[in-house]
DNA sequence: GAAAGATGATTGACTAGGAAACTACATCTG
DNA sequence: CAGATGTAGTTTCCTAGTCAATCATCTTTC
């Protein structure tokens, strides 16, 4: 008589609960952003321009860990919503280098009270200790496994 | 002289760590899963299918956060996989009903196995009362929002 | 019991991103 | 310095979602 094999519940998984949480995070975020007609990935790109000297697509894409083909329509979009500029960068025929207008600068602050009042809100049901040690796991898990710094996708 | 307004770092938000780490949690899982020629979607529906009598697609969207047309175009992979069964429901003419073939069944606890490899490789640099405690914050902001938090009942 | 509205599922148009092929330029090596 | 190899960016094709429109059926209401 072989019985079945155990099957544990998708909530048995840390991870489970790790991507729900996320999502919901993320999502309400979006919804955010999508008033100011701009997705998070555009929103992780325009802070990551902001007050640095211009970048280049390939060390974009590292950054924020996409690949270089989503980089070249990313910034296709952001430039024909005129807050990003692309040039030629003048040492290497190949290269490009990324950079706000004064325009993207001029979004970004209002971009980042967004995010702040997202993490704010969303946060808020754990007091400030807990959010700590919650920020403190997480950091420890980055750290073990080498996870580039920035995230998207 | 007016300063310009200060904008926080994306490391300064909870949301991004959650967002960082549960994006590579899932990545880790959908690379295990993609050896077997499944998705993580196609994952959580297998699991949410198993052992459970028929499941409409409505039904099913509301249980896995998605919408009825993904449903519909997951339904119909599956049901080329020869993994899921599409049924038309006897007392509702408009409706369906999903269920597991015996190959989707077999298939379950072996992906089962990924998805417990996955979460414990992954949460491994956190000891257990670590977890234990992580999963206790992500619980309390899923009740907080009163997010779906999946199955139930 | 007929019209109006609600609900279940599918479809088509659209979006964002990945993978890999491709182009152009740079660099290295003999 | 010529050919081989490497690198930056773009392009094409594909996947997997959402959203909104649609069709069929069920339910409500008068």
């Amino acid at each position: 008589m072989t019985r079945p094999p155990p099957v544990p519940a998708l909530q048995d998984h840390l991870g489970f609960w790790l991507r729900l949480v996320s999502n919901h995070v993320s999502h309400a975020f979006a919804a955010r952003l999508a008033e100011r007609e701009v997705t998070v990935a555009e929103w992780v790109t325009l802070r990551t321009l902001h007050a640095r000297p211009p970048l280049s697509p390939s060390r974009l894409a590292a950054e924020i860990s996409m690949t270089r083909g989503a980089i070249t329509k990313l910034a296709d979009r952001l430039i024909a919503k005129g807050l990003v500029r692309r040039e030629a960068d003048p040492e290497d025929g190949r290269a490009q280098t990324l950079a706000l207008t004064p325009a993207g600068a001029a979004l970004v602050p209002a971009l980042a009270a967004l995010a702040d009042a997202n993490d704010t809100a969303f946060f808020a049901p754990l007091d400030a200790r807990e959010r700590a040690t919650m920020e403190k796991l997480l950091r420890r898990l980055v750290d073990a496994h080498g996870l580039a710094a920035l995230p998207v996708d």
